[in-house]
DNA sequence: GTCTATAAATAGATAGAC
DNA sequence: GTCTATCTATTTATAGAC
């Protein structure tokens, strides 16, 4: 039964090291991504051995899935603790206002749109697949939800609305912005919110 | 003078090579993005030796900035040829759309965002900074008349709204309908126009 | 300028001792 | 599991003949 009661101490050792990987994986992702990151930094970073490295995770792609699934699971404890009381336009922006935060933090994975073998690794990871479909139900929901209370321009499909907020993760307006100087951060995701649902017209 | 007077036929048959390399770079450049792009993928697409390739552009980097220019100099045409009489909104909508059908007929180079050795090849372009400055302050100066004519929100600093315009040249979410497949191209692109100069939100 | 052939460097991944 | 040392493939870039 101990296997199932509590993790050895062996394999806490384990887990911690794993942790510590993705992290610096998730870190390097966010400043170079995914074809630029090469594993030599990687192990470089955490400190160990690039063989060492592939006694944990068997590839590259691997490596950058365990990050992305990371970042998925932390975008599902977040939504868990929004609270349901709130306007589904306030939930909605709560989000985004998140992923902003974690692009400026320098802790957003960025990974290659194009078609690579990356993208293979990710569509077979169970992990990765069932945490975007739980995070895509719920945002749906609300989407719905604030389409049919007049909240949302219920003219736009749903799956529009919902790539749109999932493109605010790497918009690039960001870094352009940040690399400007003009503005605080928190002034940028202000700004980057205000676009996103008012639009560039004036009301 | 017929140095100055007209190109010779070597000139021109140099010219047109080079035209043909550059056309490939753009369309891999727009397939994979500049890091997954290799020369020797380029110098088997336009049908030359690796090594020639090398005596017309000095390195990979030098490549995808020609292609870069180029993109540059066909926006600047198509601004120049857009009707001045048009309300702001829809000179803006225009560019807008031209971005977003190049996207989707694959003819919009990507580049890495973050650092890289290409961000110190273009910014030592003279050509390229040329171009840029040179579309950068035309539309600077029509969302600066649109913010004073109402037409644009007056709130937004005009460089956010510039960087927002631009960074439609590389939304991810007209990929993601792309690939959903729900939509056609035309729609695809009125759906992006909406949300970028409407927002999400309901009106 | 174009080619073939090759250099020089770097990448992802592995062997095998401990 | 961790290490050192190495393999294998690929990539950018060049040498040198024509």
């Amino acid at each position: 039964m101990s296997t199932i009661a509590r993790p050895s101490f062996k394999e806490q050792m384990l887990a911690a090291r794993e942790e510590a990987i993705i992290q610096n994986v998730n870190r390097l992702l966010a400043e170079k991504g995914f074809d630029a990151m090469t594993v030599d930094e990687v192990a470089a970073a955490v400190g160990i051995a690039k063989a060492s490295l592939y006694k944990h995770f068997p590839s590259k792609e691997d490596l950058a899935a365990a990050a992305m699934v990371r970042v998925m699971r932390r975008a599902q404890q977040f939504l868990a603790g929004i609270d349901p009381a709130l306007p589904v336009l306030e939930r909605l922006k709560a989000v985004v206002r998140w992923t902003l935060q974690m692009q400026l933090a320098g802790q957003m994975p960025s990974l290659p749109s194009q078609n690579s073998s990356l993208r293979a690794v990710l569509m077979a990871s169970r992990e990765y697949i069932d945490a975007l479909m739980g995070i895509s139900d719920t945002l749906g929901a609300w989407i719905e939800a604030g389409q049919r209370d007049g909240a949302l321009d219920a003219k736009l499909p749903a799956l529009a609305i919902l790539y749109t907020l999932y493109a605010r993760a790497c918009d690039p307006v960001v870094e352009f912005l940040k690399a400007g100087g003009q503005h605080g951060d928190e002034q940028i995701v202000e700004l980057v919110i205000s676009t996103c649902f008012n639009g560039l017209s004036a009301r």
